[in-house]
DNA sequence: GGGCCCGCAGGG
DNA sequence: CCCTGCGGGCCC
């Protein structure tokens, strides 16, 4: 890197580096790409109008190409001065017009993706070769300056180098404002480089692709930062969708127990937090954002620390739900032994063990508890009517007992009063809540096991400044953050290399390569004007519906009328009547989509001759197994059976379910039964892989 | 809509 | 490692 051109400076800690003055906060112009201040009156070249001043991009950003800083790269540290066919892209993306500013950053980004991920003779088949071959090279280019590890949460500076963002906090906090590797001033802070996110995330597939071929699939710790954006399903998973799946990334930064509301500090990448209300399709999908960690289980917590979220969804008859209170009943009491999950009998009295203990800990801290309502709750007003989950933010457990539930044994009760600082999704509120009483509990009458808080409570309402906040500092944290980096973070999932690369990169497919009208992956695409694809016969579906308008006649009959002037995109309602007239296929992007294609084929074929091996293994293993049975059945009786009816020959072959009932039956005395023939056979699995 | 079954996650 | 869990898909 060369000298630092001391013709331009920005400010360092509010004070102008050229003039050593402070500017005033009128003459301070942000940076669009990396936010550092500069003061206008030293600038050597100055923008002329306020949409300039905008957009604005600092001497270290913008793409010089006469001058050292051209190897500046946004995606960083390789430096190899090969990009002025990027520059000139990125320029031309700039003065395009008919774009959003949206589209022209996702276009930018995607470009410099591209410039990532290629090498500069960007030819098929050979520089895939030496993508992978030059992997390694690539991904150290990618690590942090100062701990050298491949960056967890990356940022880049605007000399081009990256940092974790946890190092480059510590190294700013320090006080530095030189970049640790070459002393080109840095700003106070970065946004993460999401196209290095991305890029390390592919390049850490690929090296794994590469690193596996013919390899057998082993079980392997899955980073977070490995896992897809949804819910997938892992080798071992049978059914479609999301009913056994894993988890995907989480999103969020909290720690497992972290308690109360999630907010803008915890989401690096939208900053902007889980707000009530937010919805999800599903418990997975909730838990990637931190708001209730469990997939299955109601409460989420720990006996010794305090629970942190609960979901209502009809488990247990005996819930109340008022919408600002509710009363919640604990978890247990059911008989779910053998392979039931769940089960709305009950068997057994409650305790205030487990996570009832946690709730019972959360009500005499007075942490506060974050609710989930899934539309499954069928008996309350306040569950979504649609087929989702919702968060409806903090409350916090005022009192908890035991009663006699509405079957006879024992339930552990808790009264939840809702203390949020932003109104329920059900009111029409614009504030949040205020400290209300307590509402009267008429089954506390007969209750035992009372527990009420003694002290004032962690989670409480301030007067002056008239919202609900931590009044004693929240629970230390015992659990580690997800993608922090530590090792024995990933969790042990088994996933064949193929199979993992294959999900991220049809996730990809559909997120870049998708048409906006059949959401399918785009067959022969078009590209509008304002940079929007479709397949070609989708808009020419969607035009040929709108050319015409319903209308009815004098004689009240309905007739057919071409409709002028709608020819507007269907995303952005830019004028696409011309365009229209002589649709084009984009053969680059078709080209680019084929591409993508070949590549999951050829995934798809590895992953076929994996399980081919896996299956042919298995089949050795299996005809070992029953020799040796087939061995010692001979042994106790010799008769052999020689004839089987078609009938006994179906009852044979499904005879899970048969079996799985006589365990839980044995289970209803002894409840292991079930659970020991789960776990032989899945030790019996894993003998296999 | 209910029962059954499954894999996953997480506490202890 | 064992046990538990207010999910979700599929079949009936």
């Amino acid at each position: 890197m060369a000298d630092v051109d001391v013709s331009v400076l920005p400010c360092n800690d509010g004070i102008c580096m050229m003039c050593n003055q402070m500017p005033s906060p009128e003459e301070i112009l942000p940076c669009n790409t990396c936010t550092s201040p500069w003061h206008v009156s030293c600038l050597s070249v100055r923008p002329d109008t306020v949409a300039e001043a905008l957009d604005w991009e600092c001497p270290d950003c913008a793409p010089a190409a006469d001058s050292e800083q051209a190897a500046v790269n946004p995606v960083g540290g390789r430096g190899d001065g090969g990009d002025d066919g990027l520059i000139a892209a990125i320029k031309a993306l700039e003065a395009d017009e008919s774009l959003t500013e949206r589209e022209k950053a996702r276009k930018r980004q995607a470009l410099m993706s591209k410039t990532a991920l290629l090498p500069s003779d960007s030819d098929g088949a050979d520089s895939e070769k030496k993508m992978n071959g030059g992997n390694d090279a690539l991904l150290r280019s990618f690590c942090c300056t100062i701990c050298m590890h491949l960056p967890e949460r990356p940022v880049t500076t605007p000399c081009g180098h990256n940092f974790c963002l946890k190092c480059y906090d510590r190294y700013v906090a320090q006080g530095k404002r030189q970049c640790a590797n070459c002393r080109q001033p840095i700003p106070p802070s970065l946004r993460i480089n999401e196209v290095l996110v991305r890029a390390i995330r592919r390049a850490n597939v690929d090296k794994r692709a590469t690193a596996g071929d013919g390899q057998r699939p082993v079980a392997h710790y899955l980073h977070n930062q490995d896992r897809p954006d949804k819910a997938f399903r892992s080798e071992r998973a049978k059914k479609a969708g999301n009913a056994n799946a894993s988890s995907g990334r989480i999103f969020v930064t909290t720690a497992k127990d972290h308690f109360g509301p999630i907010t803008a500090e915890y989401d690096p990448e939208r900053n902007e937090g889980v707000l009530v209300g937010r919805t999800w399709q599903y418990r997975m999908e909730c838990r990637q954002w931190g708001i209730h960690r469990s997939v299955v289980a109601g409460i989420s917590g720990q006996c010794r620390h305090g629970a942190q979220s609960v979901v209502l969804s009809g488990g247990y008859e005996d819930d109340e739900d008022h919408g600002e209170w509710f009363i919640y009943t604990g978890s247990g009491g059911k008989d779910l032994s053998g392979n039931k999950r769940t089960n709305k009998e009950h068997s057994k009295d409650q305790e205030f063990t487990h996570m009832n203990e946690a709730l019972r800990l959360s009500c005499r801290m007075g942490y506060p508890v974050r609710v989930v309502r899934s539309h499954k709750e069928k008996r309350s007003s306040y569950a979504p009517r649609e087929a989702v989950v919702r968060y409806d933010g903090i409350y916090r457990i005022e009192k908890c007992w035991r009663k006699k539930g509405t079957q006879g044994f024992k339930v552990c009760r808790y009264l939840f009063m809702r203390c949020d600082n932003e109104p329920a999704p059900w009111t029409c509120d614009v504030h949040g809540d205020r400290p209300r009483p307590l509402p009267f509990i008429k089954e506390l009458k007969g209750a035992t096991d009372i527990t009420e808080r003694k002290g004032s409570p962690s989670w409480d309402y301030d007067e002056e400044k008239e919202c609900w906040l931590w009044k004693k500092p929240p629970p230390l944290s015992k659990q580690p953050v997800e993608d922090s980096g530590d090792a024995e973070e990933g969790k042990k999932v088994k996933v064949k290399r193929a199979y993992m690369q294959r999900q991220i990169m049809e996730e990809e497919i559909q997120r870049e390569f998708g048409c906006h009208i059949c959401h399918k992956v785009l067959t022969s695409p078009v590209t509008t004007p304002c940079a929007h694809n479709f397949c070609k016969a989708c808009l020419e579906g969607a035009f040929a519906g709108l050319t015409y308008i319903k209308e009815r006649t004098c004689h009240g009959r309905r007739t057919l009328r071409p409709q002028k002037n709608v020819m507007n995109c269907p995303l952005c309602s830019t004028d696409i009547a011309e365009f229209l007239q002589n649709l084009k296929v984009n053969t680059d992007l078709m080209n680019a989509i084929e591409d993508m294609q070949q590549k999951l084929e050829d995934l798809e074929e590895e992953e076929e001759a994996e399980k081919e091996v896996e299956d042919q293994e298995q089949e050795e293993i299996d005809n070992d197994g029953k020799e040796t049975v087939d061995e010692a059945k001979e042994s106790i009786s010799p008769a052999p059976q020689t004839e089987t009816t078609p009938q006994e020959a179906c009852e044979q072959k499904k005879p899970t379910r048969k079996r799985k009932k006589s365990n839980n039956a044995e289970n209803a005395v002894d409840g292991h039964a079930g659970v020991t023939a789960r776990r032989s056979k899945k030790s019996k699995m894993a003998v296999a892989v």
